[in-house]
Formats: C-alpha cells, sequence, structure tokens
DNA sequence: ACAAAAAGTAAAATTTACTTTACATTTTAA
DNA sequence: TTAAAATGTAAAGTAAATTTTACTTTTTGT
C-alpha cells in the first residue's frame, strides 16, 4: 500500500511532529508510515484523512501486492 | 470505531467466510473486527470498502474515545 | 425436528503497529 | 555560514492484529 501523506503535508504545510500531534500518535510512527516501514491501524488513517479534508482512498491506496 | 460489516454483508449476502475469502483473512478476523475485538489495518479496510464497492468512511467510521 | 451451515468464541502463537529514547543527517532561515 | 528545525533511523520494549485450531451455539432449509 502507497499513500500521499508527505504530499499532502507539504500542501497543508505542516511538519511530521506536527501531523502526529493532530492525529495523537509519535512523531516516528508518522515518518515509518510515510517511509512504507508498516501499514497504519484504519482509525488512524480515518484520521490522517480528516485532517487533510480528504477521503481515506485518496491518501491510502492499494497495490497489487496487497492482494498476494 | 465502529462498522457496517454486518450490514453491508447483508445486503450482499455474503457469510463471514466467503469475505475472508475475498479479502484473503481468517474467517474470525472477520468476526473479530464485526465484534469489535480489534481495529483492521488500513490494507484490509480498503480491501472490504472496495469488496462493498463503498468508501472506507461509508463502512468504518471514527467514535468520540478514538481521538482520546 | 433434524442436519448442515453459519456464527460465536477462546487460547496460544506469531507477526506487526506503535512508543520511547536517542542520536545522526538534512533542510531551512537569519 | 551557522544554529535551529525537521527528518531519518535504529534498537528495545509494549500493545495490538491476525492466524490456527478447535469447540459451542445459533440460524437456516428441508
Amino acid at each position: 500500500m502507497k499513500n500521499t501523506i508527505r504530499i499532502e503535508r507539504a500542501i497543508k504545510n505542516i511538519t511530521q511532529a506536527e501531523l502526529a500531534d493532530l492525529v495523537k500518535v509519535s512523531r516516528q510512527t508518522i515518518n515509518a508510515i510515510e517511509s512504507n516501514k508498516y501499514v497504519p491501524s484504519t482509525v488512524l488513517a480515518l484520521k490522517v484523512a480528516k485532517v487533510f479534508e480528504k477521503k481515506v482512498e485518496e491518501i491510502f491506496s492499494l497495490e497489487e501486492e496487497d492482494w498476494q
């Protein structure tokens, strides 16, 4: 799965730390998700999408390998 | 976070086992998510939404306590 | 009423998300 | 150019997702 968090942050001009505060996780968690180190929970994805006023699908999208 | 998977399954008339096959998890995982035993990953939420041809937000929604 | 299918549930094991701490590197602004 | 801010990263620890196996209860169809 890929995501556009880095782009959305740039548009909104907020730092990883600020986004982390808004969605109540650590800065490293945001960094790890941007770097595709792991897949966030649905709660976190919904919060991130809400911060950026976008649908979850506009920020997170499935890739071939997500279906095996 | 709550979800409407049980309702969507009823509309589409598919069993927990069939949905589990479609999204490639165990039947118990679907059951646990329907029963709010735990929060699925974003990959799984995207797959479930796709199966039901709905947006993630139409199936999964945040509740007060998800923001603390 | 009966059998089969579906759903509920639970424990143990495994994998993965997320935190905390800490430090290194890169970018930004004066 | 230099300091501060932002980002990258890593290890150790904790919490939570997911699987597997297995059994019970409920629902459905005949």
